[in-house]
DNA sequence: TTCTTTTTTAGAATTATTATAAACTAGGAG
DNA sequence: CTCCTAGTTTATAATAATTCTAAAAAAGAA
């Protein structure tokens, strides 16, 4: 999908500053895991552009998660992360380096959970999977 | 464990202050999963007693934290949350009414990661189970 | 009791996020 | 094409959670 359907989709027009941060955020091989501090510090770091102010980034990141194109994750409640990978999948935390790698549905055994809750119905399992150096 | 010990072992001296946390957090059947902000609250809303500053508050749970008597949850990254069951075990969070319930890890059947990480070992596997009203 | 060290506290500082309101654009109507 | 209007962007202010600071208070050893 491109991005001015990501943005009409999301209820946005896509002006200059919108497809930057689209740019940023979905033209990559590899899934982004980042912070809205480390997408404005990247989309304004590149000199020659004028600068995005952290409202725009903020309104937009907040439009895709409405959305559905990014997924919030809750890693660590100290910091707010998103992620560009919007498939149900899984996450390892390295608590050595601080870093984020997926794990994906099919690399984990189906989880069964024998507690139910009367009235409750489930609507998503994720696991978290912390590591750390040998 | 009484609550001097706890503060002892936690590198603490056992204040009033301190004890009167320990007395909320502690003194009672079920866990009790809380933000700073629920717990200053709850400390300072029994009007007889002297209110105990934030700073107070915050300096002990972080103690109690790192001495591993809490451990902090990773549910909603837009605020965070402890919790007095340090058990190993997981979480039911009820979209519907923003509740944490806790899920023992026996009550679910053991996960396997088929993925493996070089040079890492698995230091804790957490499981989030969202549910919402049928 | 006295003295030294630790603790508590109010308030200031910091950081992340959201709100505001004025200046600026996208894109449709003419 | 040009104009107009609603939607956008931006700097800055407001809010909120957390941490820092330094002075007053309390703990506990001598």
């Amino acid at each position: 999908m491109n991005f001015v359907d990501k943005l009409r989709a999301s209820g946005l027009r896509p002006t200059n500053q919108r497809l930057r941060i689209c740019k940023t955020l979905f033209d990559r091989d590899e899934t982004f895991h980042f912070s809205v501090k480390d997408l404005v510090e990247t989309l304004n770091h590149k000199s020659e552009e004028k600068k995005i102010s952290v409202a725009t980034v903020y309104n937009t990141v907040h439009a895709f998660k409405k959305s559905g194109y990014l997924k919030q994750l809750n890693i660590d409640s100290n910091h707010n992360y998103f992620d560009t990978n919007i498939s149900h999948h899984h996450h390892f935390f390295d608590e050595s380096t601080k870093e984020l790698i997926d794990l994906s549905n099919d690399q984990v055994e189906k989880i069964e959970i024998k507690k139910t809750l009367p009235g409750k119905t489930i609507s998503s399992v994720e696991i978290l999977v912390k590591v750390e150096n040998k």
